[in-house]
DNA sequence: GATAATTGTTATAAGACATAACCAATATGC
DNA sequence: GCATATTGGTTATGTCTTATAACAATTATC
């Protein structure tokens, strides 16, 4: 009513067995990065679920095995996420027996985080998941493609920090 | 503790200074999309939002416009979101006069939906928003680069699907 | 030594996504 | 034609991710 256009006298069919145009939306990279993104989102959350671990909590769990006494705020910077929602990660790695938050002696308002052996078992066992899934995933594109695609993520990625 | 790993007695100094590893998390394709998409979902979160627009009501918003008439589950499966959640982004973009849902003559469980005058008009300003964002955040990539970019995320978008 | 900055935390909220269950309307199969 | 299944939209609910403000304890700064 409020927009003029002729009501739903043959309107209503218009889209009814077309094919939706989409070109509108698909014109914009960011819409192939989302819808991408949410694919690889589910298809890996599915995979690690069986082992407990959530993408949250595996890439944390990977950074820490890597980087035994990291702290908390170091943690949370290198992720990209707030230090408020790290804490919730970290009482469920401490709780599932996978990290322990030990007290810095130099400075004791920090925590250094360590890799139990449990986490680091339960760690290579979801990178050999998440190695299987990237596998399976992209098996479409080539090995130079994959590389390529990393390098121009990367100057996407770093375009917000400056 | 109970991983045996020599106590923090030098440890915690080892990753204080030291720049973090994260090869073991770089390794992963998928963790550089979630970090390019972080970054484009909160630039473009932030530009739309003056005009009243999220991106899920955006996207939708642009999908009606182009295909007036429309049904609900029609949008749904393309923008690849659970019918129910459509509800609320509808409700949204119907209580801003934005959008209208139609009862569909033929079949009157369906509704059609239709975008107002003021529904396309916020929608132009939003696609020059969206691609002004785009502009500043692809700046460093070639326009080549962006159409292999965009063909290479598809085939990782349909493989699910298959 | 007062003030500011940092570390981890709590509380809180918004947004995106998924599932089950429901009602109304339509389609299907006999 | 009628019982049954299916579809379109809705409600209720839950989980996950991300963000912000405020706080206590500790350390740094001037």
């Amino acid at each position: 009513m409020q927009d003029g256009r002729a009501a739903n006298t043959t309107n209503t069919t218009i889209a009814a067995k077309c094919k939706v145009k989409d070109e509108g939306l698909r014109q914009f990279l960011g819409y192939h990065i989302k819808r991408a993104y949410n694919v690889l989102r589910s298809d890996l959350t599915k995979s690690l679920e069986p082992l407990g671990l959530r993408i949250t909590t595996y890439s944390s769990l990977i950074l820490i095995v890597d980087n035994p006494g990291i702290r908390q705020s170091q943690l949370a910077t290198n992720l990209d996420i707030e230090r408020p929602n790290l804490v919730v990660i970290l009482d469920e790695l401490e709780q599932r027996g996978w990290v322990n938050r030990e007290r810095v002696e130099s400075d004791r308002r920090a925590y250094a985080l360590f890799a139990t052996l449990s986490g680091r078992q339960v760690c290579e066992t979801a990178i050999g998941i998440d190695r299987a899934h990237e596998t399976r995933l992209f098996s479409g594109l080539k090995h130079a493609e994959i590389k390529s695609l990393t390098a121009m993520l990367n100057k996407i990625e770093r375009h917000m920090g400056e």
